[in-house]
DNA sequence: CGCATGAAATGGAAGCGAAG
DNA sequence: CTTCGCTTCCATTTCATGCG
C-alpha cells in the first residue's frame, strides 16, 4: 500500500504557516531546521488523520479471483448473516485466514478490512450488473442485453451467490454453534505467531483512524487469543481438550464429540475441515492412515485418551500406549453398547445416517448444535456430502478405513482385535504405535518450540515499541514545556 | 423486560485517478 | 474538462449483549 506523504504544495503552504511562526517565536527555534522537522511531523502517522486519503492500487482480476476461491471454502459462515457472539468469532478467524492467505499470495498491500470491503464490493457490482442484465434481457431481448453482457467472472460471483444463500437458508432455522467449527479454509493453513503485531497488516491509510487504532483489523484481541488458541489446539494434539484444562471435555450432550459417541448432523464444509483435521494428524501421526484408530481412540475411550496423552506430554510414550490400549479393551464392551445406540440414532434419523458416519469418523468435528430444530437444512447439505457409507459399528468403520488404504493400522487391531488370541501380533502393532507417537511427540515439541520462540520475538517486538512510543512521548513533553 | 451500548452489515455519496 | 471505474467513508439498520 501506497504509504501516503504530502504533496510539495500542501508542504509549502504548512512551511509558510510555519515560517511566520519562526519568525515571531526566533528565539527559541534558532537553528532548527524547520523544513526538515515539519517534513517529517507532517509525514508522521499521527497526522494520518489530517491528510486526504489516498487510494490503494486497483484489484485486478486475479485477487478478486482469489478472494472468490477463498471466501468458497467458507461460504456457509462467511455468508451466513446471524450475527450472534459464536458466528461473529468464527467469521472474524475466517476473514483473518483469508487475510493472511491472501498476504502470502499477494503481498500485505491489502488489509483485512480492505479484504471485507473488496469482498462486499464485487457482490454489490455483481447484484448491480446481473440485476440490470436481466432487466435488460426482460425489456429488449437476448440480443440487446448481450451487448453489455456481465463477464464470466460477475457470473461466477453471481453463482456463488445464489448458492450461499440458499445453503445459509438451509442452515438459518438451525439453532448451530458456529462458534466450535473449524474452518475449511484452515486446511494446510498456519497461524503466524506475528500475524496479531505485523505493522503490515495495520490500515495505515486509515485517514480518520487515530494512530492508537491503527489496526485495521476489526476484530477485537481476545477474539484474536481465542481463535489463534483454538486452531492452535485443532493443530496440536487438542491438549487443552484432552489434559481436561479446557472446556471442551465437558461437552454439553449435544456436542458432537459426545461421550457415548453420538455425533449430529455436520455441513460440508466441517467435514471437509475435519477430513484435513485429521489428515493432519491432530492426535496421532500417519495422517489418514490412523484415522480408523482415531475414532475409537478418541470417541469412544475419552479417559483412555487422556490418560494416554497425560502420558504422552509427560514423555512415557509406551505407558501412554499401554495406557490408552488397557482403557481401550476396557471400554470395549462400552463402545460396542454405544455402537448399539448409535444404530438406533441413525435408524431414528436416516436422512442424517451419512453426516453421522462422517462425523464418527471424526473426532476434531467440533460442531455444537442447539437442540431445537437441530435437522433442519439437512437435506441441502446431504449431496454435497461424501458417498455415503451404511451405518455400521466403529470398528466396521475402522476396518474400512484399514482396508481403503491396504493397510492394517496398528491402533486399529489395538482397538479391534481385543479378544484376538494372536498376542505377538499386537505386541508389534503396538511398538509400532509406540514408535509412532514417539516422532509425533518429538515433531510436536519442536513445532512448539519454534512457535515460542516466534511468541517471545513477538513479545519483544511489542516491548520495544512500547518503549520507543514511550520516549517519543517524553520528547514530545518535554518540546512542549520549553516554550513555557 | 426494557434500555443502552457495541459490533457488523449495507446502501449510497464522495473522492481519486486514468482515459478520452 | 468530463466520464467512468474504482476505493473509501459515512449514516443507518439490525442484532447481540450487558445492566438495572
Amino acid at each position: 500500500m501506497v504509504n501516503k506523504q504530502y504533496s510539495a504544495t500542501d508542504l509549502e503552504a504548512f512551511m509558510k504557516i510555519a515560517a511566520n511562526w519562526q519568525n515571531s517565536n526566533h528565539n527559541l527555534l534558532e537553528g532548527v531546521d524547520i523544513k526538515t522537522e515539519m517534513t517529517q511531523y507532517m509525514n508522521s502517522p499521527s497526522m494520518n488523520m489530517y491528510k486526504k486519503r489516498e487510494r490503494t492500487q486497483n484489484w485486478n482480476h486475479q485477487e478478486k479471483k482469489y478472494l472468490l476461491d477463498l471466501c468458497r471454502k467458507d461460504m456457509r459462515i462467511i455468508e451466513n448473516k446471524r450475527l450472534d457472539a459464536g458466528l461473529t468469532a468464527v467469521k472474524n478467524k475466517a476473514w483473518k485466514i483469508i487475510h493472511q492467505k491472501f498476504s502470502n499470495q499477494f503481498g500485505t498491500d491489502r488489509t483485512c478490512n480492505r479484504l471485507k470491503e473488496q469482498w462486499r464490493r464485487m457482490k454489490a457490482c455483481t447484484r448491480n450488473e446481473i440485476l440490470d442484465y436481466n432487466n435488460r434481457l426482460a425489456r429488449f431481448g437476448a440480443e440487446v442485453a448481450d451487448r453489455k453482457k456481465p463477464s464470466p467472472f460477475t457470473f461466477e460471483v453471481w453463482d456463488f451467490m445464489q448458492e450461499a444463500k440458499k445453503a445459509c437458508k438451509s442452515e438459518a432455522l438451525d439453532g448451530i454453534d458456529y462458534s466450535k467449527i473449524p474452518l475449511a479454509l484452515e486446511e494446510g493453513f498456519e497461524y503466524r505467531e506475528d500475524y496479531k503485531f505485523n505493522p503490515e497488516d495495520h490500515d495505515m491509510d486509515d485517514s480518520r483512524t487515530p494512530p492508537q487504532e491503527l489496526c485495521d483489523v476489526d476484530i477485537k484481541e481476545e477474539e484474536n487469543n481465542e481463535t489463534f488458541n483454538e486452531t492452535f489446539n485443532h493443530h496440536h494434539l487438542n491438549q487443552s481438550d484432552i489434559l481436561g484444562s479446557g472446556e471442551r471435555l465437558s461437552v454439553s450432550p449435544n456436542h458432537s464429540i459426545s461421550r457415548n459417541g453420538i455425533h449430529e448432523a455436520e455441513s460440508p464444509a466441517t467435514i471437509s475441515t475435519s477430513n484435513v483435521l485429521d489428515s493432519s494428524g491432530a492426535y496421532m501421526a500417519g495422517g489418514g492412515d490412523m484415522s480408523g484408530f482415531q475414532a475409537n481412540f478418541n470417541m469412544n475411550n475419552i479417559s483412555a485418551t487422556l490418560e494416554a496423552l497425560n502420558a504422552l506430554r509427560s514423555g512415557q510414550f509406551p505407558s501412554a500406549a499401554a495406557a490408552a490400549a488397557a482403557a481401550i479393551h476396557q471400554h470395549q464392551a462400552q463402545a460396542q453398547a454405544q455402537v448399539a445406540m448409535h444404530h438406533q440414532h441413525n435408524n431414528n434419523n436416516n436422512n442424517n445416517n451419512n453426516e453421522d458416519d462422517e462425523d464418527s469418523m471424526k473426532p476434531q468435528s467440533k460442531r455444537q448444535r442447539t437442540s431445537s430444530g437441530s435437522m433442519l437444512g439437512s437435506e441441502d447439505q446431504a449431496p454435497v456430502l461424501a458417498p455415503s457409507v451404511p451405518a455400521s459399528s466403529d470398528s466396521q468403520a475402522l476396518e474400512r478405513s484399514g482396508s481403503s488404504n491396504g493397510l492394517t493400522m496398528p491402533g486399529t487391531a489395538v482397538s479391534t482385535n481385543a479378544n484376538s488370541s494372536s498376542s505377538n501380533n499386537n505386541n508389534f502393532e503396538l511398538r509400532m504405535f509406540m514408535e509412532m507417537q514417539s516422532k509425533e511427540h518429538m515433531m510436536r515439541m519442536k513445532i512448539l518450540e519454534v512457535q515460542l520462540q516466534a511468541a517471545k520475538h513477538s513479545r519483544d517486538l511489542v516491548e520495544i515499541n512500547k518503549t520507543l512510543a514511550l520516549q517519543k512521548l517524553q520528547l514530545e513533553l518535554a518540546s512542549k514545556r520549553l516554550p513555557s
